[in-house]
Order: C-alpha cells, then sequence, then structure tokens
DNA sequence: TCGGATAGGGATAAATTTTTCCCCTATTGC
DNA sequence: GCAATAGGGGAAAAATTTATCCCTATCCGA
C-alpha cells in the first residue's frame, strides 16, 4: 500500500469534505449507491470507465470514511452489497448541488474546458469506447 | 508544459464542476478571491502552504475557465488583481454548501480522516509550520 | 472439464499533480 | 552597481493517484 509522506491540512471544512469526496471515481460512487447500485460488479458496470482496482480502493476508503457500509453475505459465490450510512446520506444534497450547477452550465462549462484541453495541452486520444457488455457506455453515463 | 494523455469525461454535470473545481487550491483560490483577496501575493500569503508556482497555474486554469478575471495594471513595479466573473459567482453558494458540511462534521470527519491516515498509511510528518512573513499560520487558514 | 460470474488483493507501471529550484522583466532607492 | 519588489515561467524531482496484469476461490451451466 502506498505511504503518505505529507500529513494534509485538515483545518477547515472545506479541507475535511476534499479528503473524503476527491477521489476520481468516489462521487459517483456516491450517487450510485444512493441510487440502489448496490453491488462491486453493477457499481463497476455503471462506471465503465474505472478500473475494478480503483472502485475496490475507494469503496474502502468511503467505507472507512463511515460514509458506506459493506455487508457481506456468507455464500458462493461471493455476494457482497454497499449501502449509505445515515452520515453518507447527508452528503447527497451536497453532491446534487454540485451536479445542479454542472448541469446548469454544461454547454459553457464543455465550451471551456475543451478550449483549454485543446490548446496547448492535449497529445492523446478519446478514451476508449469501452469493451462493453452492452450496459452502459461512457457517453451515457449520467447523473441527474 | 505537461501535456495530457487521456481526455477527461465530460458526460454529465458532476464531471464538469470537478474539472473546473477540484484542484487542491481552487477552491481556497475562489474563496478568497470571493472574499476580497485580489493580488496574487495576497493569496499566497493566505495559502502558505501551497508553492508560488501552482497559485500561479491554478489561477491561469481557473481563468481560462472565465470563472476569474486577470487585470495587469501596467505599473512598475507590476501589479495584478483578480476578480470573480459573473459565473465564478454563481460557484459561490455551491463551495458554501461544501464548506458548511465540513464543518456541521467537523469532528466526526477528523476522527475517520486520522484513523484513516493513521493505519495502514501514514510514514512521514507534518507540513512545516511556514516559514513565514509573521502573517498567516497553516492553521490558521480558515473559512467561514 | 472449460469458461464465466462473483469478490478482492499484490506488484508494478503509467499518468497526473504538486513542489523545488532557479531565472527573467523593469524600476526605485541606496 | 546591487538589492528589493511584484509577477511569472521552465525544467526536473517528488508525491500521489489510477491503471494494468495476474492470482485466489467457488459454483453453475454447457
Amino acid at each position: 500500500m502506498y505511504e503518505r509522506k505529507i500529513m494534509p491540512n485538515l483545518n477547515c471544512g472545506l479541507d475535511l469534505i476534499g479528503e473524503v469526496l476527491f477521489g476520481k471515481w468516489k462521487i459517483r460512487l456516491l450517487w450510485f449507491i444512493n441510487e440502489g447500485y448496490k453491488r462491486p460488479s453493477e457499481l463497476q458496470r455503471k462506471i465503465p470507465d474505472a478500473s475494478r482496482r480503483v472502485l475496490n480502493i475507494q469503496l474502502k476508503e468511503l467505507e472507512e470514511h463511515e460514509l458506506v457500509t459493506r455487508k457481506i453475505f456468507p455464500v458462493v459465490p461471493p455476494k457482497v452489497e454497499y449501502s449509505l450510512t445515515e452520515f453518507g446520506r447527508t452528503l447527497v444534497p451536497v453532491i446534487a448541488a454540485l451536479g445542479q450547477w454542472g448541469d446548469e452550465n454544461e454547454e459553457r462549462l464543455r465550451d471551456v474546458i475543451l478550449r483549454q484541453v485543446l490548446n496547448s495541452d492535449f497529445g492523446g486520444t478519446a478514451k476508449k469506447e469501452s469493451n462493453s457488455d452492452g450496459l452502459i457506455l461512457p457517453v451515457q453515463v449520467t447523473f441527474p
């Protein structure tokens, strides 16, 4: 496991929320779990651009931060279900506020971001169109 | 300059807001600019844990994303002032919501974060106490 | 019996972000 | 001439985060 070398700032509310919320896939995980997608494999299908590995890691962190709980069913094949904790549920309106601002300004944001990415920055290709099992293409991964 | 190799996801509102907001110091920069700290050197004093370089870089990105404007006064020594754009101002309530959730749960968050950082993770030291010019110690960097 | 589904972990590489260090602009004051 | 001031930028290193690849185990269905 990776060992931190620098202690994070935990001075104010914004530091703190950032520490638990700002992993690349965490917000989505919380969102989908809130929508009722409970099992790891479901979540992986909803977020096909993330590797299985990172999702596991970020789910574990969400659990350590007491935003989700992990229930293990002792059956074979194994079955696991995540749910939001009471604490985690208090985050839902906050995430909704983020998403709403993004949605309200969708066009403009796409515009300024692309302009910035394409100017001076970009030397790559678009992410592959997903190896998919026919369920969710990246382009269809949306939030309310 | 660093060249991106992977195109970011820009599918939904949450992707988009993340793209403009989730740099390590961006939220603070927006916050302090909103509070009236306009000049680069003021902002650097308010955020002593960030290197001058990153602040410049992140300020430039905020500008490219049309959240702040940069006004240059043609005087010597040079003088520059940042302000929020109209667009940037619409983010203020969103940031306030983030900060509020963090503040409301300050104790619990510090607790779970420290538990997670100290268990299994941490192999370093706390950030230096700032070389400071006597103005702002890290511990005093707070938001309303 | 082989292939797939389910859940997850280790090791390592790649990508990205942030920090460090050093240099440049021009003027004013000593 | 030299230092201080205010604002930046390049290059390279360090820190951190994500992605890739490979393995474990069980059971079901073809």
